[in-house]
RNA sequence: GGUCCCAUCGUCUAGUGGCCUAGGACAUCACCCUCUCAAGGUGGAGGCACGGGUUCGAAUCCCGUUGGGACUGCCA
Protein backbone atom coordinates (compact mmCIF):
# COMPACT_ATOMS: atom_id res chain seq x y z
CA UNK A 1 0.00 0.00 0.00
CA UNK A 2 1.11 3.21 -0.72
CA UNK A 3 2.12 5.68 1.55
CA UNK A 4 0.13 8.38 3.11
CA UNK A 5 -0.48 11.56 1.43
CA UNK A 6 -0.84 14.83 3.65
CA UNK A 7 -1.09 18.71 2.60
CA UNK A 8 -0.57 21.45 5.27
CA UNK A 9 -3.16 24.24 3.71
CA UNK A 10 -2.37 27.58 5.36
CA UNK A 11 -4.12 30.54 3.63
CA UNK A 12 -2.13 33.67 3.27
CA UNK A 13 -3.75 36.39 5.91
CA UNK A 14 -1.46 36.91 8.42
CA UNK A 15 1.84 35.87 10.03
CA UNK A 16 2.67 32.06 10.60
CA UNK A 17 0.43 31.11 13.26
CA UNK A 18 2.11 28.72 15.81
CA UNK A 19 -1.04 26.32 15.32
CA UNK A 20 -0.65 26.33 11.77
CA UNK A 21 2.62 25.27 12.56
CA UNK A 22 1.77 22.84 15.19
CA UNK A 23 -0.57 21.58 12.12
CA UNK A 24 1.72 21.31 9.87
CA UNK A 25 4.77 19.62 12.37
CA UNK A 26 2.21 16.64 12.56
CA UNK A 27 1.75 15.85 8.70
CA UNK A 28 5.30 16.55 8.37
CA UNK A 29 4.99 13.72 11.33
CA UNK A 30 2.98 11.83 9.37
CA UNK A 31 4.19 11.76 5.84
CA UNK A 32 8.28 10.94 7.19
CA UNK A 33 7.49 7.83 9.28
CA UNK A 34 7.07 6.48 5.99
CA UNK A 35 9.75 6.09 3.52
CA UNK A 36 6.90 6.82 0.64
CA UNK A 37 5.05 9.19 2.58
CA UNK A 38 4.31 12.55 1.32
CA UNK A 39 3.84 16.07 2.41
CA UNK A 40 2.36 18.31 0.35
CA UNK A 41 2.03 22.45 0.88
CA UNK A 42 -1.00 24.04 -0.47
CA UNK A 43 -1.46 28.00 -0.37
CA UNK A 44 -5.10 28.64 -0.27
CA UNK A 45 -5.11 31.90 -1.55
CA UNK A 46 -8.99 31.74 -2.83
CA UNK A 47 -10.19 34.62 -0.81
CA UNK A 48 -8.22 37.82 -3.23
CA UNK A 49 -9.51 40.74 -0.44
CA UNK A 50 -7.68 39.01 2.70
CA UNK A 51 -4.48 37.72 0.80
CA UNK A 52 -1.07 39.50 0.38
CA UNK A 53 1.99 37.81 -1.03
CA UNK A 54 4.39 38.43 1.69
CA UNK A 55 2.35 36.14 4.06
CA UNK A 56 3.26 33.31 1.34
CA UNK A 57 7.07 33.99 1.54
CA UNK A 58 6.19 34.48 5.69
CA UNK A 59 4.87 30.80 5.38
CA UNK A 60 7.89 29.45 2.77
CA UNK A 61 10.10 30.93 5.43
CA UNK A 62 9.14 29.63 8.84
CA UNK A 63 8.75 26.37 7.21
CA UNK A 64 12.16 25.98 6.18
CA UNK A 65 13.28 27.23 9.45
CA UNK A 66 11.31 24.71 10.53
CA UNK A 67 12.70 22.20 8.62
CA UNK A 68 9.25 21.29 7.09
CA UNK A 69 10.78 20.15 3.80
CA UNK A 70 7.82 19.94 1.02
CA UNK A 71 7.56 16.37 -1.51
CA UNK A 72 5.17 18.28 -3.62
CA UNK A 73 4.45 22.03 -4.23
CA UNK A 74 3.64 24.77 -3.06
CA UNK A 75 0.46 24.56 -4.80
CA UNK A 76 -1.76 27.58 -4.97
CA UNK A 77 -5.27 27.63 -4.98
CA UNK A 78 -4.97 30.69 -7.17
CA UNK A 79 -3.42 28.19 -10.40
CA UNK A 80 -6.68 25.78 -10.11
CA UNK A 81 -9.14 27.89 -10.94
CA UNK A 82 -10.31 25.32 -14.14
CA UNK A 83 -10.09 22.24 -11.57
CA UNK A 84 -12.73 24.28 -9.83
CA UNK A 85 -14.62 25.47 -12.83
CA UNK A 86 -14.89 21.52 -13.41
CA UNK A 87 -16.16 20.94 -10.21
CA UNK A 88 -19.03 23.15 -10.17
CA UNK A 89 -20.20 22.36 -13.68
CA UNK A 90 -20.24 19.07 -13.14
CA UNK A 91 -21.84 19.63 -9.42
CA UNK A 92 -24.58 22.00 -11.41
CA UNK A 93 -24.82 19.27 -14.20
CA UNK A 94 -25.65 16.56 -11.45
CA UNK A 95 -28.29 18.56 -9.65
CA UNK A 96 -26.42 19.24 -6.71
CA UNK A 97 -26.68 22.67 -6.70
CA UNK A 98 -29.26 26.18 -7.16
CA UNK A 99 -28.82 29.31 -7.72
CA UNK A 100 -29.98 31.96 -4.64
CA UNK A 101 -30.37 35.49 -4.63
CA UNK A 102 -30.75 36.27 -1.30
CA UNK A 103 -28.99 38.72 0.67
CA UNK A 104 -27.33 38.00 4.52
CA UNK A 105 -30.11 41.10 5.64
CA UNK A 106 -33.00 38.50 3.48
CA UNK A 107 -31.94 35.51 5.65
CA UNK A 108 -31.50 37.00 8.88
CA UNK A 109 -34.81 38.91 8.68
CA UNK A 110 -36.47 35.53 7.81
CA UNK A 111 -34.92 33.61 10.36
CA UNK A 112 -36.29 35.16 13.49
CA UNK A 113 -37.48 32.36 15.47
CA UNK A 114 -36.81 29.66 13.31
CA UNK A 115 -34.67 27.10 14.73
CA UNK A 116 -33.11 25.90 11.29
CA UNK A 117 -29.09 26.93 11.00
CA UNK A 118 -28.11 29.18 9.12
CA UNK A 119 -29.53 29.50 5.60
CA UNK A 120 -33.09 28.15 5.19
CA UNK A 121 -33.48 27.01 2.28
CA UNK A 122 -35.60 29.51 0.82
CA UNK A 123 -34.69 29.28 -2.92
CA UNK A 124 -34.07 25.29 -2.73
CA UNK A 125 -36.85 25.02 -4.90
CA UNK A 126 -37.78 28.12 -6.78
CA UNK A 127 -35.56 27.24 -10.11
CA UNK A 128 -33.83 30.43 -10.33
CA UNK A 129 -31.45 31.18 -13.11
CA UNK A 130 -27.88 32.23 -12.59
CA UNK A 131 -28.01 36.09 -12.67
CA UNK A 132 -25.55 38.87 -11.35
CA UNK A 133 -26.04 38.60 -7.95
CA UNK A 134 -26.56 34.88 -7.93
CA UNK A 135 -24.84 32.58 -5.54
CA UNK A 136 -24.41 29.08 -6.05
CA UNK A 137 -25.36 26.66 -2.80
CA UNK A 138 -24.97 22.82 -2.47
CA UNK A 139 -28.39 20.78 -1.87
CA UNK A 140 -27.61 19.33 1.86
CA UNK A 141 -29.62 16.10 2.22
CA UNK A 142 -32.30 16.44 4.54
CA UNK A 143 -32.42 13.21 6.13
CA UNK A 144 -29.99 11.11 7.42
CA UNK A 145 -26.32 11.31 9.26
CA UNK A 146 -23.22 12.09 7.94
CA UNK A 147 -20.72 9.97 10.26
CA UNK A 148 -17.30 11.95 10.25
CA UNK A 149 -15.02 8.69 11.30
CA UNK A 150 -12.24 10.72 12.88
CA UNK A 151 -8.94 9.36 13.62
CA UNK A 152 -8.62 11.46 17.02
CA UNK A 153 -12.04 11.46 18.02
CA UNK A 154 -13.39 8.84 16.57
CA UNK A 155 -16.75 8.69 14.34
CA UNK A 156 -18.82 11.98 14.86
CA UNK A 157 -22.08 12.57 13.84
CA UNK A 158 -24.23 14.96 12.21
CA UNK A 159 -27.62 14.81 11.74
CA UNK A 160 -28.00 16.12 7.87
CA UNK A 161 -31.12 18.14 8.75
CA UNK A 162 -28.86 20.69 10.94
CA UNK A 163 -26.16 21.57 7.74
CA UNK A 164 -27.47 24.11 5.96
CA UNK A 165 -27.31 24.62 2.22
CA UNK A 166 -23.77 26.20 1.94
CA UNK A 167 -22.91 28.41 -0.78
CA UNK A 168 -20.50 26.96 -2.70
CA UNK A 169 -19.68 29.46 -5.04
CA UNK A 170 -19.78 33.14 -4.63
CA UNK A 171 -22.64 35.33 -7.23
CA UNK A 172 -18.88 36.68 -9.31
CA UNK A 173 -18.03 33.10 -9.76
CA UNK A 174 -15.45 33.00 -7.65
CA UNK A 175 -15.44 29.17 -5.49
CA UNK A 176 -15.48 29.25 -2.07
CA UNK A 177 -13.45 27.38 0.55
CA UNK A 178 -15.20 24.11 1.11
CA UNK A 179 -15.28 23.35 -2.51
CA UNK A 180 -12.17 24.27 -3.42
CA UNK A 181 -10.76 22.11 -0.27
CA UNK A 182 -12.22 19.12 -1.75
CA UNK A 183 -11.62 19.26 -5.27
CA UNK A 184 -8.11 19.92 -4.23
CA UNK A 185 -7.58 17.42 -1.92
CA UNK A 186 -9.33 14.90 -4.70
CA UNK A 187 -6.77 15.72 -7.47
CA UNK A 188 -3.93 15.85 -4.85
CA UNK A 189 -4.93 12.45 -4.21
CA UNK A 190 -4.84 13.38 -0.42
CA UNK A 191 -5.18 10.21 2.22
CA UNK A 192 -5.11 12.00 5.56
CA UNK A 193 -6.58 15.58 6.25
CA UNK A 194 -5.09 16.48 9.76
CA UNK A 195 -6.30 19.92 10.98
CA UNK A 196 -7.28 22.42 13.72
CA UNK A 197 -10.54 21.36 15.64
CA UNK A 198 -12.22 24.56 13.83
CA UNK A 199 -12.48 22.42 10.84
CA UNK A 200 -14.73 19.68 12.58
CA UNK A 201 -18.15 21.44 11.51
CA UNK A 202 -16.46 21.42 7.73
CA UNK A 203 -15.86 17.63 7.58
CA UNK A 204 -19.37 16.52 7.26
CA UNK A 205 -20.12 19.36 4.21
CA UNK A 206 -16.84 18.39 2.67
CA UNK A 207 -17.38 14.26 2.65
CA UNK A 208 -21.07 15.38 1.33
CA UNK A 209 -18.95 17.42 -1.53
CA UNK A 210 -16.73 14.16 -1.95
CA UNK A 211 -19.52 11.98 -2.71
CA UNK A 212 -21.10 14.05 -5.04
CA UNK A 213 -18.19 14.96 -7.11
CA UNK A 214 -17.61 11.40 -7.16
CA UNK A 215 -21.42 10.54 -8.52
CA UNK A 216 -21.30 13.91 -10.85
CA UNK A 217 -17.62 13.22 -12.47
CA UNK A 218 -18.48 9.66 -12.68
CA UNK A 219 -14.93 8.75 -10.32
CA UNK A 220 -14.45 6.96 -7.51
CA UNK A 221 -11.70 8.40 -5.19
CA UNK A 222 -11.49 7.05 -1.68
CA UNK A 223 -12.35 9.66 0.76
CA UNK A 224 -9.68 10.58 3.18
CA UNK A 225 -9.47 9.97 6.77
CA UNK A 226 -9.55 12.90 9.12
CA UNK A 227 -8.02 13.86 12.01
CA UNK A 228 -9.00 17.00 13.50
CA UNK A 229 -6.14 18.09 16.07
CA UNK A 230 -7.07 20.23 19.48
CA UNK A 231 -7.48 23.72 19.29
CA UNK A 232 -4.68 25.82 20.71
CA UNK A 233 -5.58 28.50 23.40
CA UNK A 234 -4.64 31.29 25.19
CA UNK A 235 -4.83 32.31 29.25
CA UNK A 236 -8.60 32.76 28.51
CA UNK A 237 -9.05 29.67 27.23
CA UNK A 238 -9.90 30.83 23.54
CA UNK A 239 -8.23 29.90 20.58
CA UNK A 240 -4.96 31.77 19.94
CA UNK A 241 -5.99 34.91 18.40
CA UNK A 242 -3.67 36.77 15.56
CA UNK A 243 -5.02 40.13 16.83
CA UNK A 244 -4.52 39.80 20.36
CA UNK A 245 -2.09 36.56 21.27
CA UNK A 246 1.74 36.37 20.61
CA UNK A 247 1.21 33.71 17.79
CA UNK A 248 3.62 34.50 14.60
CA UNK A 249 6.07 31.49 14.42
CA UNK A 250 8.41 34.23 13.04
CA UNK A 251 8.30 36.44 16.64
CA UNK A 252 10.14 33.70 18.20
CA UNK A 253 12.59 32.82 15.61
CA UNK A 254 13.71 36.80 15.95
CA UNK A 255 13.83 36.14 19.67
CA UNK A 256 16.09 33.44 19.49
CA UNK A 257 14.87 30.05 19.70
CA UNK A 258 16.20 27.09 18.14
CA UNK A 259 14.12 25.71 15.68
CA UNK A 260 14.77 22.33 17.26
CA UNK A 261 13.34 23.25 20.67
CA UNK A 262 10.35 24.91 18.93
CA UNK A 263 9.43 22.15 17.07
CA UNK A 264 10.34 20.09 20.03
CA UNK A 265 7.81 21.88 21.95
CA UNK A 266 5.40 22.19 19.33
CA UNK A 267 5.02 18.33 19.29
CA UNK A 268 4.21 18.06 22.94
CA UNK A 269 1.07 20.13 22.50
CA UNK A 270 -1.29 18.11 22.14
CA UNK A 271 0.86 14.56 21.98
CA UNK A 272 3.43 13.42 23.80
CA UNK A 273 6.38 10.87 23.76
CA UNK A 274 6.46 7.74 25.26
CA UNK A 275 8.70 7.35 28.75
CA UNK A 276 9.03 10.29 31.33
CA UNK A 277 11.49 12.65 29.09
CA UNK A 278 10.29 15.48 26.80
CA UNK A 279 13.20 16.95 25.26
CA UNK A 280 13.41 14.05 22.62
CA UNK A 281 15.57 14.02 18.97
CA UNK A 282 13.17 14.85 16.15
CA UNK A 283 14.00 11.39 14.66
CA UNK A 284 12.24 10.17 18.03
CA UNK A 285 9.76 12.24 17.87
CA UNK A 286 8.56 10.88 14.18
CA UNK A 287 9.23 7.34 14.98
CA UNK A 288 6.60 7.77 18.33
CA UNK A 289 4.05 10.03 17.20
CA UNK A 290 0.67 8.95 16.66
CA UNK A 291 -2.57 10.54 15.50
CA UNK A 292 -3.98 7.90 17.51
CA UNK A 293 -2.67 9.43 20.25
CA UNK A 294 -3.52 12.82 20.19
CA UNK A 295 -5.17 14.23 22.40
CA UNK A 296 -9.05 15.70 22.46
CA UNK A 297 -8.53 18.57 24.57
CA UNK A 298 -7.61 22.28 23.93
CA UNK A 299 -4.13 23.15 24.67
CA UNK A 300 -2.43 26.30 26.13
CA UNK A 301 0.79 27.42 24.60
CA UNK A 302 2.99 27.88 27.33
CA UNK A 303 5.76 30.09 26.14
CA UNK A 304 7.55 29.71 29.82
CA UNK A 305 8.01 26.26 28.89
CA UNK A 306 9.01 26.70 26.01
CA UNK A 307 11.55 29.15 27.19
CA UNK A 308 13.07 26.52 29.58
CA UNK A 309 13.14 24.15 26.96
CA UNK A 310 14.81 26.38 24.51
CA UNK A 311 17.51 27.13 27.07
CA UNK A 312 18.55 23.47 27.43
CA UNK A 313 18.55 22.90 24.09
CA UNK A 314 20.89 26.20 24.13
CA UNK A 315 23.14 24.80 27.11
CA UNK A 316 23.43 21.61 24.98
CA UNK A 317 24.91 23.01 21.85
CA UNK A 318 28.74 23.16 21.40
CA UNK A 319 30.76 26.16 22.00
CA UNK A 320 31.12 26.34 18.01
CA UNK A 321 27.85 25.59 17.47
CA UNK A 322 26.59 28.38 19.78
CA UNK A 323 28.81 30.70 18.60
CA UNK A 324 27.10 30.17 15.11
CA UNK A 325 23.65 29.98 16.16
CA UNK A 326 24.12 33.65 18.05
CA UNK A 327 25.97 35.56 15.79
CA UNK A 328 22.59 37.35 13.75
CA UNK A 329 22.10 38.67 17.04
CA UNK A 330 25.12 40.19 18.00
CA UNK A 331 27.06 39.96 15.09
CA UNK A 332 24.09 40.86 12.36
CA UNK A 333 26.29 42.67 9.94
CA UNK A 334 28.29 39.88 8.79
CA UNK A 335 25.14 37.18 9.17
CA UNK A 336 23.54 36.14 6.34
CA UNK A 337 19.88 36.36 8.28
CA UNK A 338 19.31 38.83 10.73
CA UNK A 339 16.44 38.92 13.32
CA UNK A 340 13.98 42.13 12.72
CA UNK A 341 13.97 44.47 14.99
CA UNK A 342 16.69 43.64 17.17
CA UNK A 343 19.76 45.57 17.21
CA UNK A 344 22.23 44.89 19.37
CA UNK A 345 23.49 47.75 21.46
CA UNK A 346 26.67 48.28 19.94
CA UNK A 347 27.53 48.70 16.13
CA UNK A 348 29.85 47.01 14.14
CA UNK A 349 33.05 48.90 14.84
CA UNK A 350 32.54 48.07 18.30
CA UNK A 351 31.54 44.47 17.98
CA UNK A 352 35.53 42.54 18.59
CA UNK A 353 34.39 38.88 17.71
CA UNK A 354 37.73 37.19 18.68
CA UNK A 355 36.41 38.71 22.17
CA UNK A 356 32.91 37.61 21.60
CA UNK A 357 34.31 34.18 21.38
CA UNK A 358 36.16 34.25 24.30
CA UNK A 359 32.88 35.76 26.21
CA UNK A 360 30.05 33.50 24.28
CA UNK A 361 30.59 30.52 26.78
CA UNK A 362 30.07 32.30 29.95
CA UNK A 363 26.72 33.15 28.50
CA UNK A 364 25.99 30.27 26.70
CA UNK A 365 24.91 28.69 30.21
CA UNK A 366 23.03 31.91 31.27
CA UNK A 367 20.55 32.67 28.66
CA UNK A 368 17.06 30.76 27.73
CA UNK A 369 16.50 32.48 24.19
CA UNK A 370 19.69 33.96 21.74
CA UNK A 371 17.98 37.36 22.07
CA UNK A 372 18.97 37.59 25.76
CA UNK A 373 22.74 37.64 24.95
CA UNK A 374 23.08 41.11 23.33
CA UNK A 375 21.94 42.47 26.86
CA UNK A 376 24.07 40.55 28.76
CA UNK A 377 27.61 40.77 26.96
CA UNK A 378 27.08 44.63 25.98
CA UNK A 379 29.85 45.78 28.54
CA UNK A 380 31.92 44.13 26.92
CA UNK A 381 31.55 46.06 23.49
CA UNK A 382 30.44 49.52 24.29
CA UNK A 383 32.48 52.46 25.15
CA UNK A 384 30.63 53.45 28.42
CA UNK A 385 28.90 51.94 30.77
CA UNK A 386 25.15 52.20 30.68
CA UNK A 387 24.50 52.08 34.18
CA UNK A 388 21.23 50.37 36.10
CA UNK A 389 20.89 53.55 38.55
CA UNK A 390 19.07 51.18 41.25
CA UNK A 391 22.30 48.94 41.06
CA UNK A 392 24.49 51.86 41.03
CA UNK A 393 22.80 53.57 44.08
CA UNK A 394 22.71 50.15 46.08
CA UNK A 395 26.10 49.39 45.39
CA UNK A 396 27.70 52.32 44.64
CA UNK A 397 26.28 55.97 44.82
CA UNK A 398 24.75 55.21 48.68
CA UNK A 399 27.38 53.18 49.67
CA UNK A 400 30.59 54.93 51.42
CA UNK A 401 32.11 51.97 51.77
CA UNK A 402 31.37 50.67 48.04
CA UNK A 403 33.34 53.57 46.70
CA UNK A 404 36.17 52.98 49.22
CA UNK A 405 36.16 49.41 48.09
CA UNK A 406 36.46 51.07 44.27
CA UNK A 407 39.40 53.08 45.34
CA UNK A 408 41.10 50.11 46.91
CA UNK A 409 40.37 48.24 43.69
CA UNK A 410 42.02 50.39 41.82
CA UNK A 411 44.79 50.69 43.63
CA UNK A 412 45.44 47.04 43.69
CA UNK A 413 43.87 45.90 40.33
CA UNK A 414 46.94 48.06 39.24
CA UNK A 415 49.38 45.37 39.31
CA UNK A 416 47.77 42.22 39.95
CA UNK A 417 48.22 39.49 37.53
CA UNK A 418 45.83 40.34 35.12
CA UNK A 419 43.99 36.69 35.21
CA UNK A 420 40.79 35.90 36.61
CA UNK A 421 42.34 33.52 39.47
CA UNK A 422 44.45 36.01 40.42
CA UNK A 423 41.66 39.19 40.24
CA UNK A 424 39.30 36.37 42.55
CA UNK A 425 42.21 36.62 44.87
CA UNK A 426 42.84 40.11 44.93
CA UNK A 427 39.11 40.59 45.42
CA UNK A 428 38.87 38.32 48.59
CA UNK A 429 41.63 40.24 50.08
CA UNK A 430 40.26 43.73 49.19
CA UNK A 431 37.05 42.63 50.48
CA UNK A 432 38.84 40.98 53.85
CA UNK A 433 40.78 44.58 54.82
CA UNK A 434 37.22 45.96 54.92
CA UNK A 435 35.04 43.51 56.33
CA UNK A 436 33.08 42.14 53.23
CA UNK A 437 32.40 38.83 52.28
CA UNK A 438 33.56 38.08 48.41
CA UNK A 439 29.70 38.30 47.72
CA UNK A 440 28.96 41.64 49.04
CA UNK A 441 33.01 42.68 47.71
CA UNK A 442 32.67 41.80 43.77
CA UNK A 443 29.02 44.05 44.10
CA UNK A 444 30.29 47.40 43.54
CA UNK A 445 33.43 46.29 41.34
CA UNK A 446 30.68 44.38 39.14
CA UNK A 447 28.07 47.46 39.05
CA UNK A 448 31.26 49.69 38.16
CA UNK A 449 32.48 47.76 35.45
CA UNK A 450 29.40 45.93 33.42
CA UNK A 451 26.76 48.63 34.80
CA UNK A 452 24.52 45.93 36.42
CA UNK A 453 24.89 43.30 39.11
CA UNK A 454 24.03 40.66 37.25
CA UNK A 455 25.62 39.15 34.93
CA UNK A 456 28.32 36.53 33.24
CA UNK A 457 31.20 35.25 35.80
CA UNK A 458 32.93 38.84 36.88
CA UNK A 459 36.24 37.72 37.26
CA UNK A 460 36.34 35.90 33.93
CA UNK A 461 34.60 38.77 32.52
CA UNK A 462 37.60 41.06 33.55
CA UNK A 463 39.96 39.05 32.31
CA UNK A 464 38.52 39.47 29.06
CA UNK A 465 37.81 43.15 29.48
CA UNK A 466 41.47 44.07 29.91
CA UNK A 467 43.00 45.72 32.71
CA UNK A 468 42.91 49.32 31.01
CA UNK A 469 39.23 49.27 30.17
CA UNK A 470 38.65 48.04 34.05
CA UNK A 471 40.76 50.68 35.12
CA UNK A 472 39.15 53.12 33.50
CA UNK A 473 35.24 52.71 34.78
CA UNK A 474 36.21 51.70 38.12
CA UNK A 475 37.54 55.63 37.98
CA UNK A 476 34.38 56.68 36.08
CA UNK A 477 32.06 54.81 38.51
CA UNK A 478 34.06 56.76 41.66
CA UNK A 479 34.00 59.74 39.86
CA UNK A 480 30.58 59.24 39.26
CA UNK A 481 29.43 58.52 42.41
CA UNK A 482 30.84 61.76 44.08
CA UNK A 483 28.93 63.80 41.72
C1' G B 1 -30.16 29.94 20.48
C1' G B 2 -28.61 25.49 17.32
C1' U B 3 -24.85 21.72 16.00
C1' C B 4 -20.43 19.53 17.48
C1' C B 5 -16.08 18.83 20.61
C1' C B 6 -13.81 18.62 25.38
C1' A B 7 -13.02 17.82 31.00
C1' U B 8 -6.22 14.29 35.52
C1' C B 9 -1.81 19.25 39.81
C1' G B 10 -1.82 26.74 38.05
C1' U B 11 0.03 24.80 32.86
C1' C B 12 1.46 20.63 29.24
C1' U B 13 0.70 15.68 29.97
C1' A B 14 1.30 9.84 31.61
C1' G B 15 -2.62 6.76 32.73
C1' U B 16 -7.03 2.53 28.05
C1' G B 17 -10.75 -1.68 34.89
C1' G B 18 -6.66 -3.94 39.63
C1' C B 19 0.76 -2.20 38.79
C1' C B 20 -2.42 4.67 41.45
C1' U B 21 -0.31 5.93 48.25
C1' A B 22 -2.34 9.02 40.53
C1' G B 23 3.89 9.38 37.48
C1' G B 24 6.82 13.22 34.68
C1' A B 25 7.79 18.28 32.84
C1' C B 26 7.14 23.84 33.27
C1' A B 27 5.86 27.30 36.92
C1' U B 28 6.08 27.82 42.39
C1' C B 29 8.34 27.18 47.58
C1' A B 30 12.57 25.50 50.74
C1' C B 31 17.45 23.89 51.13
C1' C B 32 22.37 22.74 48.90
C1' C B 33 26.12 24.57 45.51
C1' U B 34 27.92 29.54 44.58
C1' C B 35 31.73 36.10 43.18
C1' U B 36 26.12 38.16 41.09
C1' C B 37 22.51 35.97 37.94
C1' A B 38 21.56 31.62 35.86
C1' A B 39 22.43 26.46 35.46
C1' G B 40 22.64 22.06 38.45
C1' G B 41 21.27 18.93 42.87
C1' U B 42 17.75 17.52 46.86
C1' G B 43 13.11 17.99 48.93
C1' G B 44 7.95 20.16 49.49
C1' A B 45 3.15 21.88 48.25
C1' G B 46 -0.32 21.02 44.37
C1' G B 47 -4.90 17.27 40.46
C1' C B 48 -8.77 12.70 38.63
C1' A B 49 -15.25 19.00 37.99
C1' C B 50 -19.90 16.95 40.35
C1' G B 51 -23.81 13.17 40.83
C1' G B 52 -25.62 8.57 39.62
C1' G B 53 -24.85 3.81 37.73
C1' U B 54 -21.96 -0.97 35.73
C1' U B 55 -18.27 -4.05 38.37
C1' C B 56 -15.49 -8.02 43.44
C1' G B 57 -12.82 -3.45 41.96
C1' A B 58 -13.14 2.69 38.57
C1' A B 59 -9.07 8.52 36.90
C1' U B 60 -10.10 4.62 33.44
C1' C B 61 -16.82 2.00 30.95
C1' C B 62 -22.21 4.16 30.71
C1' C B 63 -25.84 8.15 31.82
C1' G B 64 -26.83 12.89 33.65
C1' U B 65 -25.32 17.72 35.62
C1' U B 66 -22.01 21.60 35.58
C1' G B 67 -18.17 24.09 33.28
C1' G B 68 -15.15 25.38 29.01
C1' G B 69 -14.47 25.68 23.73
C1' A B 70 -15.24 25.53 18.29
C1' C B 71 -18.53 26.29 14.42
C1' U B 72 -22.95 28.72 13.05
C1' G B 73 -19.87 34.12 6.32
C1' C B 74 -21.25 35.05 -1.02
C1' C B 75 -13.65 33.93 5.16
C1' A B 76 -10.31 30.02 5.42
Amino acid sequence: MAGPRVRFAPSPTGYFHVGSARSALFNWFVARQHDDGVFILRIEDTDTERNREEWVDGILSAMDWLGLDLDEGPFRQSDNQAQYATSVAALNGGGYLYYCDCTGDDVAKRKGDNKTPGYDGFCRDRGLDQGPLTALRFKTPREGVTTVPDLIRGDVEFANATIDDFVVAKSSGAVLYALANVTDDRNDRISHVIRGEEHLSNAPKQMMLWEALNDALHEDVALPAYAHLPLLVNEQRKKLSKRKDPVATESYRDQGYLPEAFVNYLALLGWSPRGDEEIVPLATLIEQFRLEDVSHSPAFFDVKKMAHMNGEYIRSLTPEEFLAQSAPWVNPWSSAWRPTDREPGWSEDQFDEALYAKVAPLVQERVATLGEIPAMVGFFFSDGVSYDETAFAKSVGNDPLGQTLLAVAVERFSDVDWRADALHEATIEIGEALGLALRKAQAPIRCAVTGTLVGPPLFESLELLGRERTLQRLRDALARSSQ
